[in-house]
DNA sequence: TAAATATAGTTGCATATACATCTATTAAAG
DNA sequence: CTTTAATAGATGTATATGCAACTATATTTA
């Protein structure tokens, strides 16, 4: 096996170019948030008033990463956190208007940005690079929880 | 466009749980490298005694990630860097037999890893996915330096 | 050849990342 | 009920990341 011609690499490679793609598209559109902070943000808004734990689960981040770069956006006022009633432990986060009104800006730039590439792709090609994909990741998540259980 | 059903969060996703099955594994099995301690090496060991400018080309990564992290593989005695003669901004990056030989006990690990992630896909499914996957990473690259021109 | 320009590598800074470990609270076991 | 185990979130620490700006050399231009 030769690791270069592996997809491995060149699937880390796509990825990292992808993220500084969303830094730079952010940065050129005036909007004031980094790729991450893009991503929690969504993934709040669309699943709002949800546990830290939850929002860190869905954006595929540790909860410490999650518990750090939220303060950021409380910081910037676009979400606020609240302590659950019924668990004192948690704590609930929720976009505020202002963290509404600059998704609402962001979106457009990010999806304009992604459909620019996905047009290159036709249909069925999509399809099938989604299923590779996520056999890939199924693999991978397998092997290590196997080896985390050993 | 629905940015959830687009391939390009799963992209994110899955470059990131390889990642983590990387760093696990070489835990595992006792190699004192970090993932991109081990992507640094391996590239190193195929291109020795280049600039390290270069080097950072071929790893994907900022110049500057590149300096700071040399530092680490030097200080573990696994690199040494020599200033070129006929440049003397020029630092030529070489690996150390130190550094070979773990390289030599890393790859049979990592190459394992791929090897079974990989024998998930026939053969067919790896060659359009890493042409898919190209086709991606080429347009990101092709708007990100038409939009830096601009 | 002198001045302007470009390049290699470094450093300051802000952000991101995860593991181990801690505290507070809740749930489960006895 | 009380002790034990599990969970939510925060903190310490080490590593990784890239941009802007810097220093030292090299190249190009006038």
């Amino acid at each position: 096996m030769n690791l270069e011609n592996s997809i491995l690499p060149s699937l880390g490679r796509t990825a990292k170019v992808l993220d500084l793609m969303i830094e730079d598209k952010l940065d050129k559109e005036g909007i004031p948030l980094s790729k991450l902070q893009f991503v929690f943000l969504k993934v709040i808004s669309v699943n709002n008033e949800q546990p830290q734990s939850n929002l860190a689960e869905l954006t595929g981040r540790d909860k410490t990463t999650f518990t750090r770069n939220i303060k950021t956006l409380e910081r910037k006022e676009l979400v606020v956190r609240k302590s659950s009633s019924t668990d004192k432990r948690v704590k609930l986060v929720c976009i505020t208007p202002k963290g509404r009104d600059l998704m609402d800006r962001a979106m457009p730039f990010i999806c304009d940005m992604v459909d620019d590439v996905e047009s290159e792709l036709s249909e069925e090609e999509r399809t099938i690079f989604l299923g590779t994909l996520n056999k890939i990741r199924n693999k991978l998540i397998e092997i290590r929880t196997k080896n985390n259980i050993e």
